[in-house]
DNA sequence: CGTGGACTTGAAATGACTCAAGGCCGGTGG
DNA sequence: CCACCGGCCTTGAGTCATTTCAAGTCCACG
């Protein structure tokens, strides 16, 4: 899987929306022959990211929207002194660089996890393209929309008491997005370190590291580095609202 | 200003972004004279929402997204063990809805904090208006980017390991958004309860109560139940970063 | 004036953090 | 090929902030 980009032939993947194993997860979906053609025309050539090579950077001038085709990419944020906060992992048919349409500057960051293909997005020829394809401009609001509802996802997990629990709904959405993807949802590869996981959570690393361990004393995985096997999915979807009973989040006491 | 949309006739506030104190702040910001009229076009008439109000609910179909003229809405979602988690606190100017546009169902809940008066922007109009004016286009983008970059903020908000950090970082950020709409920044009038307030940065209740206490002691603020008045904006602000020196967060370990 | 919900406060329990040490692995250079 | 190094990860012991549990207060409202 993680050399999929390297054996196929790279020209021949350029504009290629239609024959992209990814077309029906990121902006293409729902747009039809003619238009998908128009779409292609907007695609400049992929680029290729190696681990720890940044696509954007915070205060980089935006220009284009970024599809991951194989890799993955974490984006964060980082304040003045440094500490960083973690947004997200993206996965193929993901789409990156919603941050800077409303100041035409990005205010996040986003960096290779791996080796990583990206499709390359210029907003100047979507727009042009949007205006030929009404479609595509409805489209592109639902993918817009589509990681603002994400992003509700992340919130919800952070809000969790239970470092454990955080963890498990954390591993279960991966698996989820795995299994969207027409991977074995079981069969986990974190390419973000666990320091990246800690920090994507609000917690530390130390914490991480335990519950890791802890999960696999419970049969509910089996860790080995970065390969982890989820062994009992029963179990991890349990722990995934086990200790919600907490009175204090329970119900809606506005 | 909680009765200001009393005060004001309705039936004059109709469809009239173009004398909508707000306008620079929501969608019509960046739209000349002609195209603002056209924008007008797709207003509907503004409702009015009583505290406890729903503008929309997990699961309503989309048709709408709106915009806060007066007073205040929380927007949240509800698990199947009706466990609540909030996402965001919208004050006039804030436009809300685009969790809905992926998939044409809202998949988060919108209730009013206070009586609160809303603009409501039917999705089929505002797209007809959209075809004919480019710039609207661009603008929504813009708009639903700002939704991007504002829960990024509450990622980072959530991700603070110090409960006095996350409070502070609230408080500041309101008093900031005050500012933006031409009000007093130190004079606070928490529309949330406490529960709220403790729901939406990941924390319990007793903990928000203690923090206010504390930070009353500390001679930083003035509680007087939902009165909060900031006395001292710069110990405020210190302390927004002040135990930010924890080490697993600091910098960018991938 | 009484009730109920929101809020506050105290005391105790606990889960996550901190600090510290050691193990593991991949990469590098001899 | 092996030894060394450094970063990532794990584990342990102790501390502490936050949660939990339990009263009790305040205020709005009927």
């Amino acid at each position: 899987m993680a050399d999929e980009s390297t054996v196929l032939d790279l020209s021949q993947l350029r504009r290629s929306c239609s024959s992209c194993a990814l077309s029906d997860l990121c902006l293409p979906a729902g747009i039809g022959g003619d238009d998908l053609e128009k779409l292609d025309m907007a695609i400049r050539d992929k680029r290729m990211l190696d681990r720890g090579g940044a696509l954007y950077r915070d205060g980089d001038p935006f220009h284009a929207l970024y599809v991951v085709r194989s890799g993955s990419l974490k984006t964060f944020v980082q304040d003045d002194t440094g500490a960083m906060q973690i947004l997200g992992f993206h996965l193929p048919g993901d789409i990156v660089g919603f941050d800077a349409l409303a100041t035409d500057r990005h205010v996040s960051q986003a960096e290779a996890l791996e080796r990583s293909s990206i499709c390359e997005l210029p907003y100047d020829r979507l727009q042009q393209v949007t205006s030929e394809v009404p479609a595509l401009h409805r489209q592109l609001m639902r993918v817009v929309s589509r990681e603002v509802v994400e992003e509700h996802r992340h919130t919800v997990v952070m809000g969790r008491q239970q470092a454990q629990e955080q963890l498990a709904i954390f591993l279960k959405s991966l698996s989820d997005r795995y299994q969207r993807l027409q991977r074995d949802g079981s069969m986990l590869t974190l390419s973000m370190s666990r320091y990246d996981i800690a920090n994507y959570l609000g917690l530390v690393v130390e914490t991480v590291s335990r519950l890791f361990s802890r999960l696999e004393e419970m049969g509910v995985l089996e860790v080995n580095r970065k390969a982890v096997t989820i062994r009992r999915p029963d179990l991890l979807a349990e722990l995934c609202r086990s200790s919600s009973t907490s009175p204090s989040r329970q119900r809606d006491n506005g």
